[in-house]
DNA sequence: CGAATGCATCGACGCTTGTCAATAGGAGGT
DNA sequence: ACCTCCTATTGACAAGCGTCGATGCATTCG
């Protein structure tokens, strides 16, 4: 399983988060802020995670063939967004069982805002 | 200097943006909102974007210093914005100055609303 | 128990990407 | 004309990434 949500906000436990277009980033939020976009930047994740977030809940399996991708790839693909925080993980049985992590989406969207 | 917006949108015309949330993205809409979001997956691109939005207007030699990078890597960093049409260039004499454009940010962050 | 299933990890392979020095292209100034 | 300044492009290199086959680890089922 994954986990550790990363940083993006340890750094002043304040606002929300950091908006690119509000303020100039420093170093440490524009890494962080870039590891976040990057879990975006892939069109296999992009409809990885659409298509859980269109099922609410999805297991790798069921996740493999409207891909299109082997296992070794999905379960990759499932990590990195995991890394990102972006999706969590919860095995129930043989099976890991993913959701969208709604507040990561919108921290990400709030980056974006003017 | 850099142009073409790049699709993400030449597809339906219709609505504004694919959210990644709200339905299964099909390939081509994942590919074209992974590559735009592939520009911001870097943190010398955020805060140079960060340091555009900052100043409204903002040339290239201006950008060097605040960023610590060589004239040709800041080069490479707005094109790659530029490409992915999140910033514009114009060219005034010697000078070529940025400027972001917000309605491509605003694309991008719809695409993360719920 | 042993066999089967779902997922993660490893190793390897190509391809992409960020970076810079060197060079080229253009526009202004002298 | 020449020289200077700003930007873009090229070439090269290292690092990172997406992909898959093979393997390993748990868990469930018979």
């Amino acid at each position: 399983m994954h986990t550790q949500p990363m940083t993006l906000r340890e750094v002043d436990g304040e606002l929300c988060c950091p908006s690119v277009l509000a303020a100039p980033l420093d170093e440490a939020e524009a890494e962080a802020l870039a590891q976040s976009f990057a879990a975006l930047a892939d069109p296999v994740r992009l409809r990885l995670l659409s298509l859980v977030a269109a099922a609410t809940e999805v297991c790798s399996c069921e996740l493999q063939e409207p891909l299109g991708k082997s296992q070794p790839t999905v379960s990759h693909h499932t990590k990195a967004l995991a890394d990102a925080g972006l999706i969590v993980g919860e095995k129930r049985g043989r099976w890991v069982y993913w959701r969208v992590v709604p507040d990561r989406v919108e921290a990400l969207r709030a980056a974006l805002a003017p």
